[in-house]
DNA sequence: GGTCTTACATTGAACGTTCCATGGAAGATG
DNA sequence: CATCTTCCATGGAACGTTCAATGTAAGACC
């Protein structure tokens, strides 16, 4: 059986063929290569750097990884289901973590649990040292990713709030506050008969936008009836809403948990032939792509996703090169995005 | 300045120590890891994975990487604008991507350009073997990142047809053979006045599925004017959807090249007053979720992600292993999936 | 009895880098 | 002049694994 391995027995170029072109020592070529510039003098870095270009030089990760013990990549873990729910905003803050990697020179290591054990490969490859840091999101405070994190001393850092027992290595969207937001907003136009649409599932955030939405209508001195208050899943929430439009006394003001499902409900508004945005208020939360594609477009709570990816990556960072990080969580405000749809 | 690295002096448990502890020779101990059982009777492997389980011992990632020259890393490039258009899809495609990976013991990486460069980061890692083989998408014929990649001779698949002077590591999906699916529903449902709205951009897939409507309408011998085939960015569809369903003589069926827009196209048509599935049939493409927050739901082309996914990374994997992989191009096609919107 | 095979186990070297300790020369200091 | 510092450069060792070659004992074969 062939070697695995691409280039088979061509030797790499490495440290040492630079060195020797260079007339220096392999230690100097790599001072040169990390920058510590107070090891060398100009003269020599330009023979080390015009011997890497002519021999057309790549550093090898492995070894470096090997002796150095940093492995310049970032741990992203994904549970399966996320593919349903929410999925603009995955794919959304995804990308934003990737790009806030490639800023500081990191890669993100996407893994995920196979078949049978739930947590099995992240532990494994956490513990092979396959990443120097790993950062979650979609947790429950009780995320037993963290909890596993924090006890084998692996540096992590978390879209949402961890339990206080915790290192409190998170950034968090204010979710309450930007419901707030979106019901002052609405109030200030005049609606006075709300419901709410939310997601399912046991994550805090998702409870806390509820909340935030039943408090600040409250606030505004509005009685919403229980049964216009409903999480779960799309199908249901598709009937939920027919039912509360085709009742007596519908809300003139639908507020939802997420775009997406704002986005089905503008959708069965229409289809029952309300002009949604005069007829009815619909309200979406998140912010991504998918506030675009109604009409009109949804008026939402965005989450600065970027902001978030560069906190949580600087978060890990620190940890990494200082051991440590004493930075507190951070909550950050949403930006109120107005579209047609209230 | 402390040294990287989270468990600072802690000497990390090795294969020496394991060797030790199991009265073997480190060898053995590393024939047990790679289950080479020729080499080993019963009672060493049960004393060796004994002493691996007592001292919790991890193979150390990189060690491995550096001399058996594998990674155990897909990479996946992503360009940055891919979060605006087809947005569900690259998730989902992302998603199964990373499942498939982990079913054959392998993880993915994921990057992007920086700023300024747009393939410095790609050309680096992938010489300084960060992964074992590259899995492409979004790519159009002439991808600038496939040649680099068969001139580097570094194994890679491609979802999408490459230049025929290129290795054929693709998989594709029949674009054109989907459309006509489409089409054929259509017509048997009695439509006559068709139009076509898909994604802009200079990928041959979008062009594909716009000439597959062409043709298929064409075989079945109706006239589409025109001005009622369209490709442009969402806000243009917006716009375009209103002029045909306002101007004289309307479509009866509006055909688009993606799920997304298909979602654009139901929302204005009912914003209009339009009653989607039956004043006015709409069809879409992929298959993803988005399909799903329409009402009704949406008729599309489903593409078969799963399996793309799974023929891509074993595509890559025979090529790693064997240094070679002659498997053909492979064409797979999409699924007619019913919703109610035709 | 000698040789060949099979089954298992071992040792030295290598992968390509960075860490650590040390060295020499030039200039500054007392 | 002796010593101390600064600047630049070096060689040995180590990171933790797998490769390649070699060794040994037991049984099979002639």
């Amino acid at each position: 059986m062939p070697r695995g391995g691409s280039d088979q027995g061509k030797r790499r170029v490495s440290i040492v063929d630079v060195a020797a072109a260079a007339g220096v020592s392999r230690q100097t070529v790599s001072n040169v290569l990390n920058g510590r510039d107070e090891y060398y003098s100009a003269v020599t870095h330009e023979k080390v750097t015009a011997a890497m270009r002519e021999l057309g030089y790549q550093p090898n990760r492995a070894a470096q990884t090997l002796r150095s013990r940093r492995t310049m990549q970032l741990g992203y873990h994904i549970f399966g289901e996320q593919l349903d729910r929410a999925q603009g905003f995955t794919l959304h803050f995804l990308l934003s973590l990737v790009k806030a990697g490639a800023d500081v020179d990191h890669q993100v290591l996407v893994f995920t649990h196979r078949r049978d054990d739930p947590l099995g490969v992240f532990k494994d490859l956490v513990a092979r040292h396959a990443v120097d840091a790993v950062i979650l999101s979609e947790s429950s405070v009780e995320d037993e990713r963290a909890r596993f994190l924090a006890d084998s001393g692996i540096p992590f850092a978390c879209l949402g709030r961890l339990a206080p027992d915790l290192p409190q290595h998170w950034v968090d969207v204010d979710n309450a506050a930007g419901m707030s937001a979106v019901v002052d907003l609405l109030v200030a136009e005049g609606h006075r008969r709300f419901a709410y649409l939310g997601p399912d599932g046991d994550q805090y955030w998702k409870a806390e936008r509820l909340d935030g939405f039943v408090r600040r209508t409250a606030d505004h001195g509005i009685r919403v009836p229980k049964t216009s208050l409903f999480r779960g899943p799309h199908q249901d929430i598709r009937r939920r809403t027919r039912q509360l439009l085709g009742g007596k006394n519908p809300p003139s003001a639908i507020v939802t948990g997420s775009d997406a499902i704002a986005a089905v409900v503008v959708n069965v508004a229409h289809s029952l032939g309300l002009r949604v945005g005069t007829d009815l208020a619909v309200t979406g939360f998140d912010g991504g792509a998918v506030e675009l594609v109604t009409e009109p477009t949804l008026t939402t709570a965005r989450i600065p996703v970027e902001r978030i990816s560069r906190e949580l990556v600087a978060r890990c960072l620190r940890q990494v090169e200082h051991g440590r990080d004493d930075e507190p969580g951070l909550l950050l405000p949403t930006e109120l995005v107005r579209g047609g749809s209230a």
